[in-house]
DNA sequence: CTGTAGAGAGTTTTT
DNA sequence: CTCTCTACAG
């Protein structure tokens, strides 16, 4: 029993309590995850069997993470327990149970962007207003009603929401939601929300399935509690109902997710379901420093909404919080970076011991751009993940299309795809085709010629060769199939042939996810290697499942949703700004702006020794400057926890005037470098030519030229792309097009009436 | 049917 | 600004 050294009276007390309902109320750095990976252990040392547990999680990382460290306790004993996420457990045995509910057991999967394309589709069916129904409204709508378990038929027949629908002049919801569902349903497809929908429709209406079940789980934890929403709620209330052997692990003050439907109140109210709870108060962090805490305590104890709890730190002092303010969002990026740069130095510490935390993703770029500058090598998490890229997605649609030909998203993308003469009006005609004869669209294709009028043969041909498809990956390894795959659509050739440096970037892609499969087709530990398997939860997976080495010495740059359940020696949260910290989407309600105060809470107590915070007062949005206030969090820290050393600019001076003679310096101490640096992260050309464009600073006094008589091989300067050469010129009078060849970004072509261009030196 | 140009709209967070 | 959708010519 040693690993119950080291636990606080507290923290051991929740381990020990293994039996009946327990919640364990863990304050920001109160060591949960060791909590719930050493009560994980104590229930295998105590006799349970690791078939029957049943560990739930918010995100995929948290749910590896903590296998490892189970594994670490208990050994390969850990890989017998059921654990992952809500969507990915659920998914796995929807797999298996999918067939009572009428669905196949190779459903597919539908992302968000699947999602919105059937809704985008079905709107254009039915030639609704795309204003008043815009595709992500009525996306988020029919969500909400899902995570509430609402199906089509009771939204319909709900007095208070046609009520509502009709008021906003949505009346049309109701049946958009129905032919959603249906047309879900005929292609074999959930969306992430079905997997929780359905799985609830499962265990209702099947109770043998549900007593299987609960005789398998016999125990639950629940990590993320707080984060929950009804329809998670209520799985785990049914799963748990005969043994109420159920723990859940949470922080009301963390719950940064009720945009997406979770349930503060599933954690407020978990006392009411189950009388006999025992409740388990972490409350002393072990993360961070004094200060640290004290300003987090200071900022959530604005909110009304809460479970007591005092949460309080040890550990030393430590230096008070520091606040920075910039002119712009491009210097907010400086001197982080800089301040990053010194520290390092100064304490002699890692890259990866920084982290630098935003509101929204589109922050990231003045980042990056400053990090950039000064040669700091970074990584950016989430954002666009690996699986969301395009060329990939064209691929698994071939995938999902060999394996379940009703899918009917992967069906449009990929039919002509590459190009095989399949245009959108042949298209029509098969979707038409198949709503009149209640077929699915790809079995109007195989018999195209009865059904389609003037069907080429190109659409035959297609799916004649989806079938050959599906012979290969029965008798093939999945990398053999998926590589067969990729080359006989003609995917792998089409991108081959492009030369330009995206197209050479997605063949990469291609031949990385190729790997990756192969990778899976030769481990060991698992028995069922097939592409059917591999395909079975990749849209399930993240952003940081692709992390190709994720030990490398990088300054962290995310949003500060996913840096939850994260730790680092020093955070950077920037961007303290009204309307962008707190968003301005959250400025309407009560409870919308107290979650965004959660996050700021989230934010702060990821800093174990020092936290920084920064602001503009100016920021581009939209390609247009804004100017910015500072964020009312700001005002809501008890002053004495702060350093204000570096923003102690007088606020009467302008601004403006400021940042430009700042920048004009900076130009003129290196008025003619144009060396690339050099970058940790590889981003790709395009963006490189999009940060850099706006990276250039005019020189001072930058003033366009009249180019009427610009000639080839005169040097120009360009407002934002910089300092470049003229290659060509082409077009008559006012329409010249000038090809440019920039040192910083590469070649350009610009029309000559539109550029401001500066030129620099008549001849070479 | 394909390719291009041009207009228009959109950025809060994620399984 | 950047991505996506639409319209039109080839």
């Amino acid at each position: 029993m040693d690993y119950l050294k080291g636990l606080n009276p507290e923290q051991k007390a929740a381990v020990l309590q293994i039996e009946g309902p327990v919640m364990i109320i863990a304050g920001a750095g109160s060591g949960k995850t060791r909590v719930i990976t050493y009560r994980v252990a104590h229930l295998i040392r105590s006799g349970v069997d690791s078939f029957n547990i049943l560990v739930l999680t918010f995100t995929n990382k948290a749910a590896k993470e903590m296998r490892e460290r189970i594994n670490h306790i208990c050994g390969p004993e850990a890989k017998n327990i059921w654990m992952g996420t809500f969507h990915s457990v659920f998914a796995k045995l929807l797999r298996v149970e999918a067939e009572k509910i009428g669905y196949p057991n190779n459903f597919t999967i539908y992302d968000t962007d699947d999602s919105k394309s059937v809704i985008r589709a079905i709107l254009k069916e039915m030639s609704l207003d795309d204003k008043l129904y815009n595709a992500n409204f009525v996306y988020n709508r029919i969500s909400a009603a899902k995570n509430n378990l609402v199906g089509w038929q009771e939204y319909q027949q709900n007095d208070q929401i046609q009520a509502d629908d009709h008021s906003s002049g949505r009346g049309k919801l109701g049946v958009i939601y129905q032919t959603y569902a249906q047309r879900c349903f005929r292609a074999g497809a959930m969306d992430f929300d079905d997997l929780l929908f359905k799985t609830n429709e499962l265990l209702k209406n099947h109770p043998d399935v549900l007593h299987k079940y609960q005789q398998k789980f016999k125990y639950l934890m629940v990590d993320e509690y707080q984060d929950t929403n009804f329809s998670q709620y209520l799985i785990v209330k049914r799963l748990a109902a005969v043994r109420e052997n159920i723990c859940v692990v949470g922080d009301d003050a963390q719950s940064i997710y009720a945009f997406r439907g979770a349930n503060i109140q599933n954690i407020l109210n978990f006392e009411k379901d189950y009388p006999d709870l025992k409740v388990f108060k972490l409350e002393q962090n072990y993360r961070s420093t004094q200060n640290i805490v004290n300003v987090a305590n200071s900022i959530i104890a604005n909110n009304k909404d809460q479970l007591k709890k005092n949460v309080f730190s040890e550990k030393e002092t430590g230096d008070k919080i520091k606040v920075m303010r910039a002119f712009s969002d491009n210097e907010e990026g400086k001197m982080v970076a800089e301040a990053i740069m010194q520290d390092r130095s100064n304490y002699s510490m890692k890259w990866h011991d920084f982290a630098i935390l935003y509101r929204t993703n589109a922050q990231s770029r003045s980042m990056e751009e400053a990090l950039r500058k000064l040669n700091i090598p970074y990584k950016i998490y989430g954002g666009l993940s690996f699986y969301q890229r395009k060329e990939i997605k064209d691929l698994i649609a071939y995938f999902r299309l060999t394996f379940n030909p009703n899918d009917e998203e992967a069906l449009k993308r990929v039919i002509n795809y590459p190009k095989r003469g399949i245009g959108d009006t042949t298209v029509d005609r098969v979707i038409v085709a198949a709503d009149k004869h209640q077929l699915t669209p790809f079995e109007i294709i195989l018999q195209a010629n009865r059904y389609v009028e003037k069907a080429p043969a190109s659409l035959v041909n297609f799916a004649t060769m989806i079938q050959s498809f599906q012979v290969i990956t029965k008798n093939q390894s999945a990398y053999e199939a998926a590589l067969h795959i990729a080359q006989h659509s003609g995917l792998l050739k089409d991108l081959y042939e492009d030369k330009s440096v995206e197209g050479l970037n997605r063949y990469e892609n291609i031949q990385e996810l190729l790997n990756g499969i192969k990778e899976f087709s030769e481990r060991e530990d698992i028995e069922e290697k097939g592409l059917d398997i591999f395909m079975q939860d990749v849209a399930l997976l993240t952003n940081d499942d692709n992390d190709k080495n994720p030990n490398a010495d990088t300054v962290s740059l995310m949003t500060i949703h996913s840096s939850k359940g994260l730790e680092f020696p020093q955070v950077y949260v920037v961007g303290l700004e009204e309307n962008l910290f707190p968003s301005q989407m959250s400025l309407n309600s009560r409870s919308d702006l107290e979650e965004e105060r959660r996050l700021f809470y989230v934010a702060v107590t990821r800093a174990e020794r020092k936290l920084s915070i920064s602001y503009a007062t100016s920021r581009f949005k939209f390609g247009t400057l804004i100017n910015c206030e500072p964020s009312r969090f700001l005002d809501e820290i008890d002053a004495k926890f702060l350093d204000l050393e570096k923003s102690a600019k007088p606020a009467t001076s302008s601004f403006f005037d400021d940042e430009r003679t700042a920048w004009s310096r900076k130009a003129d101490s290196k008025p003619d470098t144009f060396s690339r640096p050099k970058v940790a992260t590889a981003p790709s050309a395009a963006k490189t030519t999009s940060i850099l464009a706006k990276a250039h600073v005019p020189s001072p006094g930058f003033k366009p030229s009249d180019t009427s008589n610009l000639q080839v091989g005169m040097q120009v300067e360009h407002e934002r792309f910089g300092f470049g050469k003229v290659i060509s010129l082409e077009g008559n009078k006012p329409d010249i097009k000038a090809t440019i060849f920039f040192k910083d970004i590469g070649q350009k072509q610009l029309l000559l009436k539109f550029a401001k261009l500066s030129i620099v030196n008549g001849n070479e």
